[in-house]
This record gives structure tokens, C-alpha cells and sequence, in this order.
DNA sequence: GAAAATATGTAGACCGATCTATTTAGGAGT
DNA sequence: ACTCCTAAATAGATCGGTCTACATATTTTC
């Protein structure tokens, strides 16, 4: 693939990730994935021949990539287990105000809408979910219920965030994070 | 309104809320609404005049009292907090099972997918949300952080909730029930 | 209390817009 | 020169919404 060929199917996909984050696979229309990116319409067929579903899908594994390595790099400037996940969740509590309650979880509208619509996609997200419990859980090594722990602060934050963006305000975040070193001690 | 007429404004509100509640705004076509309640087109449009975000709207405000009912009746029948809220889990992940994985939160999706693009029906899910975590507040009474540990049992609860339906396994569920002890310790 | 008049609700054809996807032809990159 | 990629027209389905004709209750009138 040359390299114009490989920044016009970045693009798409950046448009794509960027639309299904604000309003789900299908505020994500191939239309609006066109004007943003500003790829034709032969480019993206071109370049995703399975159409839309490969297009969200793997869109939805590179913004779950994306956000697996800004825990990478929280992680990496924590010095507990504690302090890592309130940085998680102050970055992601920024992210969404600063987009104006647009951007929250890039994966669980889609994950809500299409479980029981298309297979494909449904494990595209189950896959990310189970990848960041992992990153979670490697920051939690040693203790007895790790596995837990993970899963529930996943969910910890799946759900503040998911309640930030439905009230537009950072409020559940914000009161999560204080509630965060019960579970945590 | 005549028996017959407030017959099929119900049989429409519950077509729409169990198809909203399986794939969100955007499953629930007002084509596959008519099929599955029985109506004939001409009735949506006269007993809601204003189209489908009314009748999504009162879906979902109608879904959230029925939820906020259930939460009642098992705050009735339990000794402590921890054992009120092991109880709404549970039958959290038996409707989400027993529904072939469709069934989760009925107010998340549309949630997700409108935060950004309809107000009237963003004020719905956040009024429906608000009056859920005022119920478990209820049920906390006494503690001194009543109000952050109901939103954060409440971000609980959706987060494992979308964590299952989205792995399709109540395994996340069930991980959660067991790190609730922690939190209302 | 029967007939006429009005209100309430049903039924489905139809509209323009928008959706994803396909096709075909030719320009750009290397 | 040859592949890679773009470009636009178009297909066919489906979307939410409107419209008119019809049926069924319910009330009014005499």
C-alpha cells in the first residue's frame, strides 16, 4: 500500500472512531464518515472492502489500542495501584468535558448496540473490554482477588463514565474517584 | 381515551421499550414497532403526534419507573444495604440472561447514542438515572457519604451490567457481587 | 329510545430523504 | 507501465413522517 493510500484509510478510520464515539455505530453513517475524512466514497470501499461493519469494527480495536496505551503510560507514572486508576479516571473525565460531553467510552455504545445485532462486532468489543481488564489487573499483581478487582473497577469506570456523559457533568466521576480507596485498601 | 385506544398506546410503548432496551434508538424502526406490536401506523402517529423521540421518551421513562419499581419491591425484602443490592444484581443478570443477553439496562443505550444529538430525551435518561440513585440512597441512610455511594453503586451496577451483556456472560455480575462487601463495609 | 352528529381510533398507501453498497472509468503515485 | 487509488453516478432498501379514507364508539338531539 503507498503511502497516500495508507494516511486516506488512517483518516477514514480516525473519522469513523471519532463519530462512533459521539453517538454509536449508527450516528456513524458512511456519509458523514466521508465528509469528515474527506475520503470518496470509492476509498473507502477500496480500502474496507467488508463495508461498515469492518470499518467500525476495526476502528473500535484501534481506539481500544489507543486508549490500552494511555493506561500504559498512567501506569507508568503511578505509584500505587490507587493513585493509577484516579489518574484513569481524571484523564478520561477531561477528555470528556473537554469534547464537550462528546467523548466518553469509544466502545460501549456500540458494544450496547450491536450485542445481539452482529457477532462480529460484538466480539470486537468483548475483546477490548477483556484487554483492558488485563492492563488493570497487571497493575493490581499480588493481590488474592486481582481478577475481581480488575473487572469491577472496570466497571467502576465503564459505568461513572457512562453516567458523566448521560448528565453531562463530571459529577459521577468525580464521586466515584472518592469512593475508589474503600475498594482499593 | 376508550379502553381500545389505551390498549394499543400500551401495546405500542412496550414494542418500543423492548426493542430500545435490545439494540437502543436506532433498532427500535418505527416499522419493526408497528410489526411488533400489532399497531398499524396511523395509530403511532395519533396517539404520539409527536413522533419517535416522544415515543422513545416515554418508553424510557416508563422503563425507568418499572425498574424503579422492582428496586422497591427488593429494598422491602432486605435485611441490610449490602444484601439490597446483592439482590438487585442478581436480578439484574437473571433478566439479562434469561433474555438471551438482550435484556441490560433500558436507558443506557439511548443514553449513549443521544447524550450529543437530542436534548428532550438526554433530560429523560438523566432524570431516569437521577431518581434510580435517589432510591439507593434511600436504602443508605445513615452513612455519611449516602450520596457518592449511591452513585458509585449505581455506576456499579450499570458498568457490570454493560460489561455482561457486552461479553454476553453475567460473569462480570457476579465478580462485582462479590467486591460489594468492600464498599459498604 | 332511535337517529343523527361528533369524537376517537384504525388502516395502509405514499412521500422525500437517507442509508449501505456497487459499478465503472479514469487519474495519481511509484 | 502498471498498480494503487480516487471519483462520481447509481442501485435498491429502509428510514421517519404525512395523508386520506374508513371503522367504531360516544354523545346529542328530537
Amino acid at each position: 500500500m503507498g503511502q497516500k493510500g495508507t494516511a486516506t484509510r488512517a483518516r477514514i478510520l480516525t473519522a469513523t472512531q471519532e463519530l462512533v464515539e459521539t453517538g454509536g455505530y449508527f450516528s456513524a453513517g458512511l456519509n458523514q464518515v466521508i465528509a469528515a475524512s474527506g475520503a470518496p466514497r470509492g476509498s473507502l470501499y477500496f480500502h474496507f472492502p467488508d463495508g461498515k461493519d469492518q470499518l467500525v469494527g476495526e476502528s473500535i480495536r484501534r481506539a481500544g489500542q489507543a486508549m490500552g496505551d494511555a493506561f500504559a503510560d498512567l501506569a507508568e507514572s503511578s505509584a500505587s495501584a490507587a493513585e493509577f486508576v484516579e489518574g484513569v479516571l481524571r484523564h478520561l473525565a477531561d477528555r470528556l468535558e473537554e469534547s464537550g460531553w462528546q467523548k466518553g467510552c469509544p466502545v460501549a455504545t456500540v458494544a450496547l448496540e450491536m450485542a445481539g445485532a452482529s457477532d462480529p462486532l460484538q466480539q470486537a468489543c468483548s475483546e477490548v473490554y477483556t484487554s483492558w481488564a488485563a492492563a488493570l489487573r497487571a497493575r493490581l499483581e499480588g493481590r488474592p482477588d486481582a481478577d475481581d478487582l480488575a473487572v469491577t473497577i472496570l466497571a467502576l469506570i465503564e459505568g461513572a463514565l457512562l453516567l458523566a456523559k448521560a448528565h453531562r457533568s463530571r459529577e459521577p466521576l468525580d464521586r466515584v474517584t472518592g469512593q475508589l480507596r474503600a475498594l482499593l485498601r
